[in-house]
DNA sequence: GGCTCATTGCCTAGTTGGCT
DNA sequence: AGCCAACTAGGCAATGAGCC
């Protein structure tokens, strides 16, 4: 295919004329209230902190006599040339008084129309999918080009209450656990408890009451109900808020237990309930559709020319926006290069001074049984693996399913006299909907000795193609653990001598509360090898503290890194950090969530997902502190067959900061993302360093969860955690 | 030091379905 | 096993100053 063009899910903007900026300060408990009030008066607003003062500020494009005669504000005329987030705020606001002005309903991070002809009915009308929603945000391309990103969503809500779904639909209605109240989006998991059931004439007032002043708008529940439904919060906030208002409800794990009105409750629009009354339909959309979602909402709502008061903003919205060579950089690789870091055998040697012994292990489920092409696959992965390693593991296998109670009995049947010991665990989704069991079995694994690792069955078909490719999966993995990989991605000379460390951390639950642990992996060494090394960090109060201080554990002892961190933003990490530490390290972070467009081609006069993941868009770079971290949004996947195109690729998003040329540290990103050790099938869409530490991170939180309250206490040893 | 107001942005965590 | 697409929800920081 050959694109003569890239383009965005975007519009020219262009800002014809700002006034004279306003600022009032505003007391806390009234942010809320004056929000609402400008939204009424049509004026642009947003809130800041500007650097070098103090005190919370709305920033307004005019005056607001609501402000100044409700609430008895009083204005300033902010003299300062406002930065370029601020106006990139003010225009997004704009836009939204536009959309709210023709009837649209801010939702969590989108904006939807709430209209049923603008919905698809799904499954007998039962619920809707209003599909006037999108995603807005206004940035800078780095040429300095304003770009209005329009990004198109769904909007999932059952119509239906309890009462009717429990009389029409009694067998899926006792599967439904997670419900919300209509109109509001305050959820809750059913927890069946009579004595909740009990009380409801006497609780049923004050409960709607606490709701109301919760979510800030009226709910009220009927007085004679016939069906009552008994539910504990979602909300932690919530549920501290009833427990204080309402003493003496009932308790179930620290979550109060509310008597509710079925006639006021739906199911939460989760795929998983909708599922249950048919197969869900397909929600994705393909690149065409979008395109074409995106031009009829721009015109339905005529964002031309956005005329608010102190502000006019031109949108250019005839035709999407094309990016030019000024905003993007195309990285090419050759095909050898690529298969060489994708296409590669493990190098598996035998080494007699370490035994190593590989246990296949088939979980017991409590009450369903596994299906016979679940058996069937766990006979396939067995010889498998058998006929894979002759020489290095020592593969063994029981037939009978083995519960918890077993492990003690299994471990000293099978692992006497090894230096190694690996458990590969088989079990089937469906008859472990939550988890619990397999973190459980990580758990008693780990604690025994062993590194465990986990196969779902339950996609299994009974043909062989899948088995094969878990199969190549399973020793690929293996390889990476006991440094069999035959060579790593070689970086630019600039980056030579340097290690790469990727980075996340995962909450520890607690009784009351939680914490965070990070966990750092070492996939590259300076010389360029692999070096799988995890490394667990002490516990800290918020995601950011946990990931600083395992930076700083990290540079201590070799200042030369890259690091790769999971999160949108670099800012925090370079304030707790400083800036000195740039001299030698590079500091990265990597998201597949965000706000900004997807990248599209064309072809054919039909826009459609790039075929190549060569392409780097470059955003404006932000500056923190004097550093600059460079922007990037980049297509890091493609469709694996060219005319197979079900919906549009996410692009990912880099920052980087650090004193080495970013379009030399982005090569070598590139390169980290093409490296796949673990499938041989599907490239990662993020760095491998940063993609496992995720994977070992989903891992720990699952063996944390089933150690329960004495998770930080678990006795798993040293070496497992290492290689986990 | 934690909590409060409301809102946005960005994150985690979970689901289904199609793919190799 | 992994990847992607899509959806849902809540948590927390940011945004500040005052109150207990």
């Amino acid at each position: 295919m050959n694109a003569s063009k890239y383009y965005l899910l975007a519009y020219d903007v262009a800002l014809e004329n700002l006034s004279t900026l306003y600022v009032y300060k505003v007391p806390e408990e009234q942010v809320g209230l004056a929000r609402y009030l400008l939204n009424q008066e049509r004026v642009p607003h947003t809130i800041s902190k500007e650097p070098g003062t103090t005190g919370l500020k709305i920033c307004t494009t005019d005056r607001s006599s609501l402000l100044e005669s409700k609430l008895g504000y009083e204005y300033h005329a902010e003299e300062a040339k406002p930065s370029e987030k601020t106006l990139n705020r003010l225009i997004s606001s704009a836009v939204r008084l536009r959309f709210l002005e023709e009837g649209w309903v801010s939702s969590v991070s989108k904006i939807y129309k709430p209209d049923p002809s603008k919905a698809k009915p799904l499954i007998n009308n039962l619920a809707l999918r209003y599909e006037h929603s999108v995603r807005l945000t206004v940035d800078d391309l780095s040429s300095g080009r304003k770009a209005l990103f329009i990004d198109p969503t769904s909007k999932i809500e059952f119509t239906k209450t309890l009462d009717y779904i429990s009389k029409v639909y009694p067998e899926q209605a006792k599967e439904i656990s997670f419900i919300k109240i209509k109109g509001t989006p305050t959820s809750f998991y059913i927890v069946h408890n009579e004595e909740a059931r009990e009380s409801y004439k006497e609780v049923y007032s004050k409960v709607a009451e606490a709701i109301s002043v919760y979510q800030g708008l009226k709910v009220s529940f009927p007085k004679n109900t016939r069906e009552v439904v008994t539910a504990t919060p979602k909300s932690l906030r919530l549920n501290n808020i009833l427990r204080s208002k309402i003493p003496n409800l009932p308790l179930s794990e620290k979550r109060v237990v509310l008597p509710l009105p079925a006639e006021v409750l739906v199911p939460v629009g989760t795929l998983e309930n909708v599922s249950l009354f048919g197969s869900t339909p397909s929600l994705v959309i393909p690149p065409e559709e979008r395109v074409e979602k995106v031009k009829n909402i721009a015109s339905e709502l005529d964002l031309e020319r956005l005329d608010f008061s102190g502000i006019r903003v031109k949108i250019g919205r005839e035709k999407l926006l094309s990016i030019t060579s000024r905003d993007f950089i195309e990285i090419s690789y050759s095909n050898e290069e690529l298969k060489k870091l994708w296409d590669w055998e493990p190098t598996f040697k035998n080494d007699p001074s370490r035994r190593r012994l590989l246990l296949i292990v088939k979980l017991k489920a409590d009450i369903k049984t596994y299906s016979d092409k679940c058996l069937q696959a766990t006979q396939k992965i067995y010889e498998g693996l058998k006929n894979r390693f002759p020489e290095v593991f020592n593969v063994q296998y029981t037939d009978v399913l083995v519960s918890l109670e077993d492990l003690d009995a299994i471990v000293s049947t099978y692992s006497g006299g090894y230096d190694e010991k690996y458990v590969v665990l088989l079990y089937d989704r469906d008859l472990d909907k939550h988890g619990n069991l397999v973190g459980r079995f990580e758990l008693g694994f780990a604690q025994r000795g062993f590194y465990p690792h986990v196969i779902d069955l339950s996609t299994e078909d009974g043909y062989d193609s899948k088995i094969k490719f878990k199969l190549m999966n399973i020793i690929r993995d293996f390889a990476v653990r006991v440094n069999a990989v035959p060579s790593a991605p070689s970086p630019p000379p600039q980056l030579r001598g340097i290690s790469v460390v990727g980075i996340d951390s995962t909450i520890v639950p607690l009784k009351r509360s939680h914490v965070y642990v990070g966990v750092a992996i070492t996939l590259i060494k300076p010389d360029g090898s692999i070096d799988y090394d995890v490394k667990i960090s002490r516990l800290a109060e918020s995601d950011v503290d946990v990931l600083t201080s395992v930076i700083r554990d990290e540079l201590r002892q070799n200042p030369r890194l890259l690091v790769i961190v999971n999160k949108s933003s670099l800012d925090s990490f370079l304030e707790n950090l400083g800036s000195e530490t740039l001299k030698d390290c590079i500091l990265v972070s990597v998201t597949k969530t965000h706000s900004y467009s997807r990248l599209l081609a064309k072809y054919n006069d039909k826009f459609v997902n790039l075929s190549k993941t060569n392409l780097f868009v470059r955003l404006a770079p932000s500056y923190n502190g004097g550093v600059q971290i460079s922007r990037y949004l980049a297509n890091t996947t493609t469709y694996s067959r060219g005319s197979y195109e079900a919906g549009t690729i996410r692009p990912v998003l880099f920052n980087i900061a650090g004193s080495i040329d970013h379009d030399i540290i982005l090569q070598y990103l590139q390169k980290l993302t093409y490296y796949a050790p673990i499938s041989k099938s599907w490239l990662p869409s993020i760095p491998w360093p940063l993609h496992k530490s995720d994977k070992i991170c989903k891992k720990i939180n699952r063996i944390l969860k089933a150690a329960g309250e004495s998770s930080i206490l678990v006795d798993i040893p040293q070496d497992v955690w290492r290689k986990l």
